[in-house]
DNA sequence: GAGACCTTAAACATTC
DNA sequence: CGAATGTTTAAGGTCT
């Protein structure tokens, strides 16, 4: 419910929430808008697509390849000109979010979109393309990051150098300041993922990829890091930032390390030349190395769309006189703009990572479906290592490291339902669709503690979540909002906001239950209800399956990968106290054609289900604390206690069953 | 285009 | 009385 990253929020968020809303706001806006277009441009567009009839291989290569470099280029725009800052949200925002939707489509009449393709070619086709495409990108990429980060040094050796003659004063002064920065910047970096991964140009995996970004941000973030990241003390107990602190200069040694991978081939020539479409220079070129303040004759990396693109800042100028004088003034060698830097540096740093991460996860993934074995790509390798290197602590990988490889790209509620679109879209995507929030959650639950990333599920779904999780499986409204905050750093802001909606989903859904207690009330969940309320439109549809991947630019995969990936997307429900082997079952809804009957058993499922979980258990509602034998209760074989609907027979149970495990599922 | 779902906002009632 | 809880209604979006 929530999760989605705070797109909702921020459209509409009142002032208050301004601080995170504007971000997450953006964020959403942009990623709604984002992935909207791209839907839109990917799924519909094929329709214009289809005229052009059919191409050869070769040539859709060739598209898929400009696809992919220009989205790139795109998100690297975007990157380059500083992360423009949240609060621009909506307007600029969101006209930088759909840029590269946009300049994907427009990029070339012909353009195929991945269903086109996916008709067109076979399989192990689309498999060689995808595996050369996302080389392309990642090389370009990282190409283009070794760059920015050869400027950021620069200009940060520059400043550095002057700055010895400053007096610094007002450093404390500042450090709010600073401290708002690196949260946009947290804020944002996590934003540009999103959209990347909506945009399908990195599957994200809230495991290892956010992991280390937020790490960094979170330590960095840390208001007591902060002055320290500032002043470039390393911090004691934190290596990975060190690196970067410690000198915000490392840069060359970072940026080498880092993008060491990408050095060897370039795989295609620059791009700087090209124009987006959405009208954006594009400033990718290498070409200044001390990019911070010179102007270039018509553009400046750090101007776009008649506004100053140093992060944080959205001064309008006019032109580009006038935003150089701006720049001057506003943006001048201090430690504000040292630090921003520096965390900008670490930005880049972080994507590459993340990048590489990515990039072998995908190879072991494509392995692992016996997708023609895959060449390792230069760039993997070294990163992890520095990935690694820098980042020790920050991942957290949870328990699951054994799935990874074949797990999600990225946190499978993340992938999916993010991807769609940042709105309602989540919700459906991973309620709907199936994503156990259990496992999801268990398997990402650092990266949803840590990143202010909008979860994707809904708020009954998170809920519910939080009331399963308990023994009892009951809260109050207090505790679960503690949940929240404690399991989402997104809930952590925006209070208003988000607990309304939790109230208001408490009241409005039937599957929650108040229970009189002693103390007060509690809310516990009502399985049966719960699942009624899901559409069984899901099955495991080609089409379902194909939407959900789709974001993960997968698209060009026939269905029966899709629905193969999609199946392996699906995270091990590992989660404690929710066994359950049959889990195959809680994957789709394969079967049945519809959950929501309550008297559809599903057979397949159901033998594989543990005969001792008993229905009961689930469908009834939640005892409430009081009751000492509770706890017990979900063992309970009788399917007694009255649940709500005598119609639900065995079959019904066994449905509930697997999903109370998996959660979700349905 | 209709219907189902979601989210957010807000007014209002009730309870603590 | 004010804050926390709950309930409802309304509006706007997305997706099927």
């Amino acid at each position: 419910m929530m999760v989605e990253s705070a797109s909702e929020t921020i459209r509409s968020a009142p002032s208050g929430q301004n601080g995170v809303g504007s971000l997450s706001g953006q964020a959403d806006g942009s990623s709604a808008g984002a992935a909207g277009t791209a839907g839109g441009g990917a799924g519909r567009d094929p329709a214009a697509g289809d005229s052009n009839g059919e191409m050869s291989p070769a040539d859709l290569l060739h598209f898929q390849q400009q696809q992919a470099l220009q989205v790139a280029r795109q998100f690297l725009l975007q990157q380059a000109s500083g992360l423009s800052s949240p609060g621009n949200s909506d307007s600029k925002q969101s006209a930088s979010a759909v840029q590269v939707p946009v300049s994907v489509a427009m990029m070339s009449p012909q353009m195929l979109t991945p269903q086109q393709m996916q008709q067109i070619l076979s399989p192990p086709q689309l498999q060689a393309l995808l595996q050369q495409q996302q080389a392309l990108m990642l090389q370009q990429l990282q190409e283009y990051y070794k760059k920015q980060q050869e400027q950021l040094h620069l200009q940060l050796l520059t400043q550095q150098q002057a700055g010895k003659q400053q007096p610094k004063e007002a450093l404390g002064s500042k450090q709010l300041a600073f401290q708002q920065q690196l949260l946009q910047m947290q804020q944002l970096q996590q934003q540009h993922l999103l959209n990347l991964q909506r945009q399908g140009l990195v599957s994200l995996q809230p495991n290892q990829a956010s992991g280390p970004l937020q790490t960094l941000p979170q330590a960095a973030v840390c208001p007591t890091d902060l002055p320290q990241l500032w002043k470039g003390e390393g911090a004691p107990g934190q290596p990975a930032e060190d690196s970067v602190k410690q000198e915000g200069l490392d840069l060359t040694g970072t940026a080498t390390t880092a993008t060491s991978f990408a050095a060897p081939s370039k795989v295609s020539p620059p791009l700087s030349h090209h124009t987006l479409p959405n009208g954006q220079p594009t400033v990718l070129t290498p070409r200044r190395d001390s990019s911070s303040h010179e102007e270039t004759p018509g553009s400046h990396p750090l101007y776009g769309h008649g506004e100053c693109k140093w992060p944080g800042c959205e001064t309008l100028c006019e032109d580009l006189g006038q935003f150089i004088k701006h720049l001057n003034t506003e943006h001048a060698l201090d430690d504000r703009s040292t630090a921003q830097c520096r965390v900008q540096m670490q930005v880049v740093q972080q994507l590459e990572i993340q990048l590489a991460k990515e990039s072998e996860r995908l190879q072991a993934m494509m392995a692992h479906l016996h997708m023609r074995p895959s060449e390792p790509k230069p760039f993997s390798q070294p990163v992890t290592v520095s990935a690694a290197d820098s980042f020790p602590d920050g991942l957290v990988h949870p328990p699951t490291s054994a799935a990874a490889p074949v797990t999600p790209l990225r946190p499978p509620g993340l992938g999916s339902a993010s991807l769609h679109s940042g709105g309602p879209a989540r919700r459906r995507s991973s309620d709907k669709f199936c994503s156990p929030i259990s496992s999801e959650l268990a398997q990402n639950h650092e990266f949803y503690k840590n990143a202010d990333v909008r979860p994707p599920f809904t708020y009954a779904s998170l809920i519910r979540q939080a009331i399963l999780e308990t023994p009892d499986r009951q809260l109050t409204l207090n505790e679960i909002y503690n949940w929240f905050t404690r399991m989402f750093a997104y809930f952590r802001r925006n209070t208003a906001t988000w607990k309304n909606a939790v109230r208001h989903n408490l009241s409005l859904h039937k599957c929650f239950v108040r229970v009189e207690n002693v103390k007060g009330a509690v809310w516990t969940v009502d399985e049966r209800e719960y699942q009624k309320r899901r559409p069984p439109k899901m099955t495991g549809s080609p089409t379902l399956v194909k939407n959900m991947i789709s974001g993960l630019s997968y698209g060009a995969l026939n269905a029966s990968y899709q629905a193969a990936l999609a199946e392996s997307s699906f995270p091990l429900l590992n989660s404690p106290g929710m066994l359950n082997p049959g889990s195959t079952s809680s994957l789709l809804p394969l079967s049945h054609d519809d959950v929501g009957a309550p008297g559809e058993p599903l057979p397949s499922n159901g033998s594989s289900t543990p005969p001792r979980l008993s229905p009961p258990q689930y469908s009834h509602q939640v005892q409430v604390k009081e009751e000492p034998a509770e706890a017990e209760e979900d063992r309970r074989p009788g399917p007694p206690l009255g649940p709500p609907n005598p119609s639900a027979g065995p079959a019904e149970d066994r449905d509930l069953e697997e999903e109370l495990p998996g959660e979700e599922l349905s």
